[in-house]
DNA sequence: TTAGGTGCAAATTCTTTGCACCCTG
DNA sequence: CAGGGTGCAAAGAATTTGCACCTAA
């Protein structure tokens, strides 16, 4: 919880429109599943949920969850946080530095910027915790997919 | 492959000093572990880092790579990009914004800033790829965990 | 009606752990 | 020499998939 229920039901229309555009069916379990990520401001996992949803529907199962939450990305509808259904990514660069991402193969690069090093965090945020460190995440689609992306897109 | 033979030397010396400091062992596939990494601008996985090294090594086992690569983060050699050993994390909010995260317990909250909204990132980056999207990162510990973290480091 | 969606259980993938032997400090 | 470190294999956790039944459009 803890998004606004105007808001709420904004995303859930949203959602029927998408659903629609794309000839996906709105089951009631994809309308529960989305409506608790929409009131939600935790950045839940598919396990979380799951749990937030049983108590209203309590025949779904985790894996509804997941064939769901990954069918929203693909509407556009929800973003992940972290590297999709991918393993962890280990980096000794101790200089401070910033990250492309290619969104498409799972590429990751270094980059570096003393501008960027020198972000101001809005005071809003140091209610949350201390800030150890800061740093800019940039996703797009690498020069070398963007080659390939004729070919897989002609596959469709 | 990438970084400067210099600078990967630079970078095995720290962690000889490190690990004598924190009083661990520096045995042979440790070092070649933290070698492979330091000379890496890949942000290779735990797996990719056994291929680079078993050449060298043929008898290194994924999960010595698994514990080195942790260790070497608790003595704050390296870092990893992502949530650690934790699970996706879903988002609704479809406003541009960016994340601040727990380390101790993986909170997650969302942040909004005109002003972080509007970076300008260095040209180095455009030749990596297309820039999709930009988002802040900001790590720290959270009021809660702060609390809480006296406990922790008694029992230490 | 019917293609797409769901639930269940089994399969995968990534990561961690238990244990006996080995080697650094 | 002692205690931490390693390799192997087996255990765990997170996520995906095959299949038969069900339901939204």
């Amino acid at each position: 919880m803890g998004v606004d229920g105007k808001e709420v039901e904004r995303r859930v229309e949203r959602l029927q429109q998408a659903a629609r555009k794309a000839g996906v069916k709105l089951t009631p379990q994809r309308i529960e599943i989305f409506r608790e990520l929409a009131a939600s401001i935790e950045h839940p996992s598919a396990e979380m949920v799951l749990k937030a949803v049983q108590p209203r529907m309590p025949t779904v199962s985790l894996d509804t969850v997941y064939r769901t939450l990954w069918l929203l990305a693909d509407l556009g509808l929800v973003s992940t946080l972290g590297p999709k259904r991918a393993s962890v990514r280990f980096d000794a660069n101790l200089a401070s530095h910033h990250h492309y991402t290619c969104v498409r193969c799972g590429l990751a690069r270094d980059f570096e910027s003393a501008e960027l090093d020198a972000l101001r965090i809005p005071k809003a945020v140091k209610e949350l915790g201390s800030v150890a460190s800061t740093h800019v995440e940039v996703r797009g689609v690498c020069g070398r997919c963007a080659k390939n992306q004729a070919k897989s897109s002609r596959n469709k």
